[in-house]
DNA sequence: GTCTATACTTGGATAGAC
DNA sequence: GTCTATCCAAGTATAGAC
C-alpha cells in the first residue's frame, strides 16, 4: 500500500478520482439510471480514464454499489438524526413524508430503486443490494415499533408487515414519479397520509 | 402487404415467429428483466433469428412495448371480469389482493417494474410505457369510486390519491418480492390488508 | 495513480440471398 | 418471411508507459 495522497493542510484524504467516480456514480443513477452507468459514462462524468473504474473498483457494479453504500451513510445520519425528536404516531408520520419527500426530490429514492430493479439479471448482484436494503426494512420496524408501542394499530397489523408496506409504498411512489417525470402524485398521497396523522394519534396515547 | 399465413383449416393466423417473439419478450422480462432483454436473447428464445426482431418490430424497445401490450390485454380481460362481481369495499379489497398476488406470482408485476424503471434511462421510451401504465391508475380510481361510493373514507382520502397509493404498493411490493427471490412479505400484507377488510365494510353500507 | 492503447465481447441494425 | 453475413457502436477489462 503506498501512502495516501495529502491536502495542503496535511489533512490525509482519500483518492480524489474515487470519490470523484462514486459521486458520478450516484448522479448518473439519480438521473439517467442502471442502463446508462457503464464505465465509460461514469468515467466521462467523473472527468477521469475507463479504465481508472476497475483499477480502484474491479468492477463496474462494485462501483454502484460503493455508490449505494454512499448515500445509504448519508441518508441513515439524516434518518437517525430525525427519529429522535419522534414521540408519538404522528410525529413518525411527519417525518416519514417529509423524509420520503426529499428522497424522491433528491433522487436518493430513484437510486434505490433503479439498483433493485437493475440487479435483476445479476443474482450475484442482487443479493448484494438485498443485504443493503435490509438494514432500512428493519429501520422502518424499529421506527414503527417504537412510535406505536400502545396503539391497538399494530396488534391488528403486525410491525413487520406495516414496515413492508412503508418501504413499498415508498418505493412505489417513486416509480411513479420517475414515469411522470414529476412528483405531484407522490406529494398529494404523502399529503394525505400527513393529514391522517391526528386519526393516529387518537388511537394511541402520547409517548413519555 | 402479402397475404397472411393460414393453418390447415384455413382460418387466418399471425405470424407464428412474431408471437411466439412476443412471448419470448414476456418470459425474458418477467425472469430476467430489462436488461437481458436484447434481440439476440429474445430471438433465440423465440427460436429465430436475431434480424427478425427489427423486420418485425422495427427495433427491440419495440417488441418490448408490444410484449406490454400482450399482458396488459390477458390482465385487463382478467380484471374486467372480475371486478363485475364486487358490490363491497370488502369484495374490491379481497379483489385487489387476489389479482395482486397472482401478478406478483405470474410474473406480470415483475414485467411492469422492469419496463418502468428500464425505461428511465430512455425518455421515449418512457413516455410509451407512461401512456401504458395510466389505465391502470385510472381503472383503479373507478373501481375504487364505485366500491367506496358511500363510504367515508374518501372523503379524507380522495380516490385518486388511494388509487395512485394503491398503484405504487402494488409495484413496490413487487421490487421487495423480486429482490428476495421470494412472495412471502407480499403475500403478508397482502393478507393483513385482507383482514381489514371487514373494517372497511363496517364504514361503507353495501351497495344494492 | 493515471493515462493511452488495445483486445475482446456483445448488442443494434441493415443488406442480400433464398 | 427467414436466414446468413456483416457493419458499426458501445461495453468490459487488461497491459504497459509515464
Amino acid at each position: 500500500m503506498s501512502a495516501r495522497p495529502r491536502s495542503a493542510t496535511g489533512k490525509a484524504r482519500l483518492s480524489t478520482t474515487k470519490v470523484a467516480l462514486v459521486e458520478a456514480a450516484v448522479d448518473v443513477l439519480r438521473a439517467e439510471g442502471f442502463a446508462a452507468a457503464t464505465a465509460r459514462h461514469l468515467a466521462e462524468r467523473a472527468g477521469c480514464n475507463q479504465g481508472l473504474v476497475f483499477y480502484h473498483f474491479g468492477s463496474v457494479n462494485e462501483l454502484l454499489l460503493a455508490a449505494m453504500d454512499h448515500v445509504s451513510a448519508e441518508r441513515r445520519a439524516r434518518y437517525d438524526a430525525a427519529i429522535a425528536s419522534v414521540h408519538s404516531p404522528s410525529e413518525l408520520i411527519e417525518l416519514a413524508v417529509r423524509v420520503f419527500s426529499e428522497d424522491v426530490a433528491s433522487g436518493d429514492a430513484a437510486l434505490l430503486v433503479e439498483m433493485i430493479a437493475g440487479s435483476v439479471s445479476n443474482p450475484e448482484l442482487g443479493t448484494a443490494v438485498k443485504a443493503r436494503v435490509e438494514p432500512w426494512s428493519e429501520f422502518a420496524t424499529g421506527a414503527l415499533r417504537a412510535a406505536f408501542e400502545r396503539s391497538p394499530l399494530l396488534g391488528r397489523m403486525g410491525a413487520d408487515e406495516l414496515a413492508d408496506a412503508v418501504v413499498a409504498l415508498y418505493l412505489g411512489l417513486e416509480l411513479l414519479s420517475h414515469l411522470d417525470r414529476d412528483t405531484t402524485k407522490a406529494i398529494a398521497v404523502f399529503e394525505k397520509v400527513r393529514s391522517l396523522s391526528s386519526l393516529a394519534d387518537l388511537l394511541a396515547p402520547r409517548l413519555p
